[in-house]
DNA sequence: GCATTAACACGTA
DNA sequence: TACGTGTTAATGC
């Protein structure tokens, strides 16, 4: 409820460490490369914190630097609906500052996050100055048209199974968030309410997913084994069994 | 039928 | 100890 500025309140300078897990910074030639990290703040923000509010007017184009945000927004009748999920190296709100509108959603911690912020009017610096920044603008938007068009097939599927494996697909995105690696540290109650599932029933489509080699369920996250199969999950023709069934197969 | 919530035992950080 | 996982039972659409 509270739209808590507190994230703001909190900014301190990058830490090197930080500024390399920036995947934009790295093409930029010297003099737009100090520019940029004179200019970016991070903060840290704690698990169920609101990053940026729907409505509120935009200040930064945000990136996570780690942890684990998810984008969605309030519905009419007082739930909420969400987007996506971004995951370590994902940057976001481009669309939103380019226009330099309100933020058209929330983006609220799921688990403790490391957060970056690029003042906006560095952001239009830039935009103007550096055909290396427009190149990784221009790519960011392409991919998130496609992003939201695979959200809006995973919404028309009622497979759970092929749900759960998409949207892992999506966190796992190799260009919106590229720093994730083959481990996506996240709770099977935090994929829950990403995908819009129960916890036992995410439960229960990610052993599937693992009996079919796709990921590897550990604690506390999942292993990817086979990136593109997830991508192209496909309903499962065969329903699955829910109890007993030990002769399996 | 299928998914959800609640509740539980168990393993791990 | 606190948290996350994997199961089962009861309940609802």
């Amino acid at each position: 409820m509270s739209t808590n500025n507190l994230v703001y309140q909190r900014r301190r300078r990058p830490t090197s460490l930080e500024l390399s897990s920036i995947p934009w910074l790295q093409g930029l030639p010297d003099n737009e490369y100090t520019q940029a990290v004179q200019a970016i703040s991070v903060a840290e923000v704690g698990v169920g914190e609101t990053i940026c509010r729907e409505g509120r007017a935009a200040t930064y184009w945000f990136g996570l630097i780690d942890g684990l945000l998810k984008m969605s927004k309030d519905t009419e009748t007082g739930g909420s609906f969400t987007y996506t999920g971004v995951a370590p190296g994902g940057w976001f709100g481009e669309g939103t500052a380019l226009k330099r509108e309100a933020y058209r959603y929330n983006i609220l911690a799921l688990r403790s996050s490391v957060v970056a912020g690029l003042p906006l009017e560095t952001f239009h610096q830039l935009l103007n100055q550096s055909i290396g920044f427009n190149r990784f603008i221009m790519n960011q938007l392409n991919e998130r048209l496609g992003q939201f068009i695979m959200a809006r097939e995973i919404d028309r599927m009622n497979d759970p199974e092929a749900r759960v494996a998409r949207s892992l697909a999506q966190l796992f995105h190799p260009v919106l968030s590229p720093n994730v690696g083959d481990m996506l540290r996240i709770t099977q109650q935090e994929l829950a309410y990403l995908v819009g599932l129960s916890r036992q029933r995410v439960n229960e489509a990610l052993l599937l997913l693992q009996t079919q080699k796709l990921i590897k369920v550990e604690y506390g996250g999942v292993r990817i084994l086979d990136m593109a199969a997830l991508r192209l999950h496909m309903q499962s023709s065969t329903r699955r069994r829910r109890r007993g069934g030990l002769g399996g197969l």
